[in-house]
RNA sequence: UGGGGGAUAGUUUAGCGGUAAAACUCCCGGCUCUGACCCGGGCAUCCUUGGUUCGAAUCCAGGUCCCCCAGCCA
């Protein structure tokens, strides 16, 4: 035992009031063993800000030696999908978390929370309300002026009893009758206005089916499912901060098995892009994306179809921190923890995704050679392959200027550069179309410096990339920018008015080196000098399709957008 | 004079009475067979006004600003 601290949480995961208040209930013995849950309701798919959720609960877990649990919320049956509850589950486990055997729905405990519910009946803290929404929303008051009590308030418990029954057997249609804690109607807390406990709600629920037509709130189930699970710290945002006094309520007027307690961390927000249910539902549902796992979405599966690895979403959750201010997160931050993890780990290799021909004029015709190439530059093990180098190439447009400008280092006219992996070859001419513009390039190349290096030690400005002609695969390659052109869209005006139209950018006609074309890796690879990408599912073997995951980083982009 | 919460660099966090730390962004420079990576350097009236103290981002009091709540959503 080194120091005092040697039993402390790894400080990899970072410290945060939550962690410090684990183990402060640790250290005094309040509690024995921390558990946690994650309670999705499965409404739609897991975004980037489930994710710092995800990793805040199950690391907490993992870190003190507990364990986490899987809860869907599933209380709304008009809401909620099996497929969302798949496509959850699937999300959850590719970020590498495991509950275990701790897989459990809020609709398990339907009859318990209901005994619960007439348990409260019978203390007469909750009773059968006939009022219609409207006129609960009219006799709520508002944030300023209290409610009024229900004219059903003070029914007798016999016969709130007998109505609960009846609402359970369906007797009533939807919104007739719904069941309400008995708190305080003038309360500056609107949460605690008589809150709804139980609603009529004849709809087929994914898991019971039409055993019942109520259902209990998420006021109602939530707390009292953590009860039932022994969850000792129930982390949530900050949204429901006011509710805690409710969560509270219940299980103090309730026999549950154990007292869990509530915990609020501030959700997270990244600028251009939208985490709110809600608005992710609608892009799906009014097809301004493909679907959930667009590539666009900050969904999980979004970020995933786009190729960035689960560790790099952990990486960004620990690094965003916990805490209860209200946050936007830079975008860059995301970007940039994308990029370190793939840069450690992706392949490179070659693609031109604007290609201009190169002809090679003192390389032989009709004949190619293979040269080795490095397939990570810091990574030995991931060892060579071989490109092949021939008279006709195409490298980037942009690798070539007409006129360059001063700044500009790479192929103008006259200039030698090399070709990565390649041959340093000098541009001696300029092909142009009926139209004025550049479609071939004339070269000549200095066999002597073979694999990329000069005997004489002569130097070159830059060093671009390439494929060779006859070899290259063609590939259609998808860049994507951000989904909305300002900030913060919800600030103002209509939220879909600040969708970006150049959100995605198809290039047709791209080149990549052969062996992408062994593809169908799904990993992720570096594209030199270009950024990183992955094959799309809509690839097929005729038919190579890359997904941008992130461009690298530009400093001449932005010495060109200065200049 | 409804209730609840929050304010530390452009951004996100650390700091828990001893003289502001890290990451991202940005700027300057170096290195380089990726203008990448990497390596140097730069960038803070700790919301404000008072008070307590030898000493305050930390404690106290008063302001200011921001966020959440009026679903039978979660």
């Amino acid at each position: 035992m080194a120091t005092g601290t040697a039993d402390a949480a790894p400080d990899s995961a970072g410290r945060d009031f939550i962690r410090d208040i684990i183990q402060a209930d640790l250290d005094a013995g309040r509690v024995q063993t921390v558990v946690t849950r994650f309670p999705p309701e499965p409404n739609g798919f897991l975004h980037i800000g489930h994710a710092k959720s995800i990793c805040l609960n199950f690391g907490v877990a993992t870190e003190f030696g507990g364990r986490c649990h899987l809860r869907f919320d599933d209380t709304n049956p008009t809401k909620e999908e099996q497929a969302f509850i798949d496509a959850i589950t699937k999300d959850v486990r590719w970020l590498g978390f495991d509950w275990g055997e701790h897989l459990y729905h809020a609709s398990d405990y339907f009859e318990q929370l209901y005994e619960w519910a007439e348990h409260l009946i019978g203390k007469g803290v909750a009773y059968v309300d006939d009022q219609s929404p409207d006129e609960m929303r009219e006799s709520r008051g508002t944030l300023t002026e209290p409610g009024r009590n229900s004219a059903f308030r003070d029914r007798t418990v016999a016969e709130n009893l007998d109505l609960f029954r009846r609402m359970r057997a369906g007797e009533f249609p939807n919104g007739a009758r719904v069941l309400r804690a008995k708190i305080d109607m003038s309360s500056g807390n609107m949460n605690l206005r008589d809150p709804a406990l139980y609603r009529i709600l004849h709809a087929t629920h994914p898991r019971t089916g039409d055993a019942w037509c109520i259902y209990p709130t998420y006021d109602f189930a939530h707390g009292q499912s953590d009860a039932i699970e022994g969850i000792t710290h129930s982390v949530c945002t900050l949204e429901f901060e006011d509710h805690r006094p409710l969560y509270d309520w219940c299980l103090e007027h309730l026999p549950v098995p154990s007292r869990p307690r509530q915990y609020e961390f501030a959700r997270l927000n990244i600028g251009y892009t939208v985490l709110s249910k809600r608005v992710l539902t609608t892009l799906v549902r009014d097809g301004h994306v493909n679907g959930w796992d667009d590539p666009r979405m900050p969904t999980i599966a979004g970020l995933r179809r786009r190729g960035v690895p689960a560790s790099a979403i952990r990486d960004f959750a620990r690094r965003i921190g916990v805490a209860r201010a209200y946050s936007v997160v830079d975008y860059a931050m995301l970007e940039h923890v994308i990029r370190e993890h793939l840069n450690r780990s992706a392949p490179r290799r070659m693609a031109v995704l604007r290609p201009l021909k190169v002809v090679i004029e003192n390389y032989q015709e009709g004949v190619t050679e293979t040269l080795p190439a490095i397939n990570h530059p810091d990574d030995a093990d991931q060892g060579v392959r071989e490109i092949t180098f021939g008279r006709a190439l195409y490298i980037e447009r942009d690798d070539f200027m007409e006129n360059p400008p001063k700044k500009f280092f790479r192929l103008g006219p006259g200039r030698e550069v090399r070709l990565r992996y390649g041959y340093f070859i000098t541009c001696v001419g300029v092909v142009k179309d009926a139209a004025g513009e550049v479609v071939e390039l004339r070269c000549t190349y200095d066999p002597a410096t073979k694999g990329g290096n000069a005997p004489d030690g002569r130097k070159v400005q830059a060093t671009i990339h390439w494929v060779e002609a006859s070899t290259a695969r063609p590939a259609e390659i998808r860049l994507y920018n951000q989904l909305f052109t300002r900030p913060d869209p919800a600030a103002e005006g209509e939220i879909f008015d600040h969708l970006n139209p150049d959100s995605l950018e198809i290039l047709a006609g791209c080149l990549v080196e052969p062996a992408l074309a062994v593809a169908n890796t799904p990993e992720t690879v570096q594209f030199e000098r270009t950024g990183y990408f992955c094959p799309d599912p809509d690839s097929s073997s005729d038919r190579l399709v890359f997904n941008r995951t992130v461009g690298l980083r530009d400093t001449w982009a932005k010495v060109k957008a200065g200049a």
